[in-house]
DNA sequence: CAAGAATCCTGTCAGC
DNA sequence: TGCTGACAGGATTCTT
């Protein structure tokens, strides 16, 4: 489900919800995530006041007044389920359950188990070995032209890999990267190597309005919802090329030569959706 | 060293 | 209806 959209909304989602809360209750049912779970992560949970929450690239901080952070990641199928408690079945797939203060029941729900959940020091959140190398974040000013340039000069590898590359920019998926290359203009398949300057130009403000307009539709939703409150994000009807293949391209007019409507291709496993014609 | 493939796991959907 | 294969929002680890 998730790229930096749908993380910040579910963090969101959960920082309304339980910021302040005492959680009462933790059980873990599944500790065979991606990696398996803290032994002492429901002994850590249980008792501890929730007192902030902060996203960074696709992973959920939340911050305990113990001095403890958790450390999650919803991977490709993980969602947070969260509602009242009370006459719910433990829904399929549910590793996670805590129980807060004030009556509600929090999911950690992952049918894929590629997601991940684990502790760190607040004060050294940084230092997690899955924090510690990442790129920067995408929405943040400090993300200009000239840092991605940097990060792209000499790379002979396509540009659509370059952005899924966590340590070049944080917080990009699949879907995002091929609608703000649409949106730049630029082909897939261009050498990173040949994107800073003018390319550069256009493909930084793509990508951070790409995702500021993700944001606030609440996300995109497939098959599963992204909000915590159970609502579908939106997002997912204003995609311009992801999961359109051989729909006609919206930039292009009809039957305008060499537009074949939107291709998927195939990139380093993963499918890529573009326009040959505007995007070049 | 860097780029691509294989891998983890379950669910869904298209096609026969 | 049931079976099979392709594919899925990620990211590490293994091979070339």
């Amino acid at each position: 489900m998730p790229e930096l959209p749908e993380v910040e909304t579910v963090m969101r989602g959960l920082q309304a919800r339980l910021e302040g809360r005492i959680l009462r209750r933790a059980v873990v049912r599944r500790p065979d995530l991606r990696w398996p779970l803290p032994v002492n992560l429901a002994e850590r949970l249980t008792g501890a006041r929730v007192t902030s929450f902060r996203r960074r690239a696709k992973y959920i901080l939340m911050r305990l007044d113990s001095g403890w952070s958790v450390l999650i990641h919803l991977g490709m199928s993980g969602r947070m389920l969260l509602e009242p408690i009370g006459r719910n079945d433990i829904t399929l797939h549910e590793h996670i359950e805590i129980e807060t203060d004030d009556g509600w029941r929090v999911g950690f729900v992952d049918p894929r188990r590629f997601g991940s959940v684990d502790l760190i020091e607040t004060d050294r959140e940084d230092e997690h070995r899955l924090l510690a190398g990442l790129g920067p974040e995408p929405l943040d000013d400090a993300f200009s032209v000239a840092l991605l340039s940097a990060a792209l000069a000499g790379k002979k590898t396509p540009i659509k890999s370059a952005l899924l590359d966590q340590t070049i920019v944080a917080g990009l998926g699949n879907i995002y990267v091929c609608e703000a290359l649409f949106r730049s203009g630029i082909s897939p398949l261009r050498l990173a190597g040949t994107i800073p300057g003018a390319r550069a130009k256009r493909l930084v403000p793509a990508i951070k309005a790409t995702l500021t307009e993700a944001i606030a539709a609440g996300g995109s939703s497939l098959r599963d919802y992204v909000q915590t409150n159970g609502e579908l994000g939106y997002f997912q009807h204003a995609w311009k090329v992801y999961g359109r293949e051989g729909e006609p391209c919206p930039a292009c007019p009809e039957q305008s030569l060499p537009c074949a409507g939107v291709q998927r291709i195939v990139q380093a496993g993963r499918s890529t959706f573009y326009c040959v014609r505007k995007q070049h």
